[in-house]
DNA sequence: AATACCGCCAACCGCTGCTGT
DNA sequence: GACAGCAGCGGTTGGCGGTAT
């Protein structure tokens, strides 16, 4: 919204906003075209970007729609300054897998590959200034990674598979959560310690082990109970974060309510 | 008060890899 | 296998706004 105002404003004083020889006008984006962009989305879901000019009257090529709409108008995107928890994860990322934005963007949900690197630019790379042959290395470090990359990618995709059938699962634990907040707002009674709460909340899934595993490893962090085991290091750095995130919230909603247990949920709906 | 500098951020560009034909 | 089209990625640019001099 603001920087859609700014957009505009930019547009009328600088006469950006250019019409290409191909017709894609370039420059800033108006709030007009946000609209017309997210309603598109809407109708016809993320992708076939080069459509977009034509289904939605905008005179934008696929490429700007994508980014625009991956950088800045979708709906999950988290908003303001990265927190310390991002940041050191951010450094935690760059130092194992170096440039790899988008990688390093999927550990930190909300946040965008160009907002990491855009953060990196103006906050790491003055401190971390490198000998005259980093780039020379880093190519190196590349070859050597795209070649790890190719030898893992099979195995990826098995492990890829397993996640999402956890997603799934998880999302129907989600939805199981809801409904047990209901009943207690329902009952309407003082919630007891959030500790005993998760056990008992978890006792209630007998069946579900896998759920109730998960369940303990998010609210029991601090406790030292384990959570379940990953073999594979994304899968570790991408809870990493959610853990992180999930501890925020358990810290915020300190207080023993129906209220705070809310907010433990509501992350993941 | 003027201006130089710097951080921030949106957007573009060129390249690469994937996918369908 | 070759090719074309597309999506995604990382690097770069350029303007705004705040701060220092």
């Amino acid at each position: 919204m603001e920087s859609s105002c700014r957009a505009a404003v930019m547009e009328g004083n600088m006469g950006w906003g250019v019409i290409e020889e191909e017709g894609w006008r370039k420059g800033p984006w108006t709030a007009e075209e946000d609209r017309l962009l997210i309603q598109y989305v809407r109708l016809h879901g993320e992708g076939r970007w080069n459509s977009v000019a034509r289904l939605a009257g905008l005179k934008r090529n696929g490429k700007s729609c994508r980014l625009r709409w991956v950088n800045y108008l979708r709906p999950d995107l988290k908003k303001g300054q990265i927190t310390p928890q991002e940041e050191t994860i951010i450094q935690e990322l760059h130092a194992r897998w170096g440039n790899r934005w988008s990688t390093i963007a999927r550990s930190l949900p909300g946040r965008t590959d160009n907002e990491i690197k855009n953060y990196w630019r103006t906050h790491f790379k003055k401190k971390t200034k490198a000998p005259s042959d980093a780039a020379e290395k880093a190519k190196i470090r590349s070859s050597k990674r795209q070649q790890f990359q190719r030898q893992q990618q099979q195995l990826k995709q098995m492990q890829i598979q397993q996640q999402h059938q956890q997603q799934q699962q998880q999302f129907q634990f989600n939805l199981d959560m809801k409904g047990i907040i209901n009943m207690l707002e329902e009952n309407d009674h003082r919630v007891p310690s959030i500790s005993q709460e998760t056990q008992e909340m978890a006792s209630m899934y007998p069946n579900t082990s896998e759920q109730q595993s998960y369940f303990y490893s998010m609210f029991n962090a601090n406790d030292n109970v384990s959570a379940p085991e990953s073999s594979n290091e994304e899968i570790l750095w991408d809870g990493l974060w959610n853990l992180d995130d999930i501890l925020c919230n358990f810290n915020a909603a300190s207080a023993t309510t129906k209220a705070g247990l809310h907010n433990l949920v509501a992350p993941f709906c």
